[in-house]
DNA sequence: GTGGTCTAGACCACG
DNA sequence: GTGGTCTAGACCACT
């Protein structure tokens, strides 16, 4: 049960992001594997305690594990329960990509809005990766 | 009429892109202006005259058009058209430079599910910058 | 339901006075927040009913609240509905402190042809200010 | 003819403002009568030089012309031009007088919104209000 | 011609 | 249930 002292602090939902709440969901769990805080073989919490614990409806939930698995980043299994995958897949999808690339391309643009240009775009995602990558080596030690 | 010859190949829509349809006029328009296709003061298609060429509603083209002048991208004027803001502002915002790195920080962690560490990661989004730059640099001398 | 039983009364449209719909609608909710008819975390009435209420279509009502929550007044959350904002943002914003300054002048200009002075007009503005605080006065202790 | 060498700088357009231009050109020629810049009896220029000073087509000029003959603050005389009525009627139009009180009403909402209460507000009006007179004085003798 | 607003309906995603 | 988006069409004000 590496995470269920962690669960409170670890997932956090902002009702009024405008980010669906099965999105966010999803995301955390990525970024907490990210980090290593939740590695290969780990538990997460149940459906019905994380829909207690962020008060909302287990449907959300549900949802976000499912499309999880789906993505093949967990696998439940009945009776017992959602676990990190594995081995989990790095599998190249190009459709995937693409929207990626699109999200990427259209933060870049708005940046520019805000007077970022290129340099300092790129210094502030490498800080972003700082700040992932802190955080990861925090929590275990290698 | 300086942008006349180009709109049938300067906007183009997804439809099943799973971005909203005004959304994706807006950043086009914010890409052409980045990339110096459309500069301060030159007039934009007309609301119908976009609609027709993208068959969507004029309503949509609207939304967008619309939104452009509340960032202050644009300027429109009853019975004249819209056009390019003669000074675009790129004040700061640190309001809309979270909601960005939020964004960022999400693609960036999908992009780790999908293989790409730090360092190929920003290797593709200086491959975006070139992107942008490069059509850029077709329409002047500088 | 804080404001369910006075969602009739509260909201009012007239179809004869030259302003949008929509914009009667956002004054209407901005004049009961100033007033605390509303409070910050009230909920408003759904899109949907308050468009029944006021015999307009659900995409005027929706329009009011979305530019609402562009000016901070409000949050919308899907699924769930529009509430007061929690910490309306009284944020200087000098552009549009100007227009709202050449709005009043306009309006002094205006009294001026109707016949009064300085004098009067302000007496008049001061009994406006005296109507808002009135009712405001109604619905709580101080 | 008084005007004559004041046209150029007593008129101007903001063709972005929002506001209609014949709106823009009415709001003018009160302002410069409430300024006494402009006198009973005085001449204003014709619709057609005004336009072509403006940029504006003849019938935008030739509208709020007619509609300040309307208000009685001018009157035009086929083949002379238009004047600045004699005796400017300050007649009581109760109709009108509460369209601007609605008007002054938003406007005090939303200096609310930008952080001013009833004090500064009034203030900013006696301010607006010197402003008016302060370039009365500057222009005639008494 | 232009943009601004509104209606009456529809479908979708979310909770 | 909620809000978000879109269509197809209309009318209006302005230039």
């Amino acid at each position: 049960m590496v995470q269920s002292k962690g669960v409170k602090k670890m997932f956090h939902i902002n009702g009024a992001s405008g980010k669906a709440i099965y999105e966010q969901i999803m995301e955390q769990v990525k970024e907490a594997v990210f980090k290593e805080y939740l590695k290969p073989g780990d538990s997460l919490p149940s459906v019905r305690k994380l829909a207690l614990t962020l008060s909302v409806t287990p449907n959300t939930v549900a949802k976000a594990y499912q499309l999880l698995e789906k993505e093949k980043i967990i696998v439940t299994i009945r009776g017992k329960g959602a676990f990190i995958a594995k081995n989990i897949s790095y599998e190249m999808d190009l459709e995937k990509l693409n929207r990626i690339k699109e999200d990427i391309r259209g933060s870049l643009v708005e940046m520019k809005y805000l007077g970022f240009d290129e340099t300092e775009t790129i210094k502030l995602i490498q800080d972003i990766y700082v700040d992932l990558e802190g955080e990861r080596n925090g929590n275990h030690r290698n």
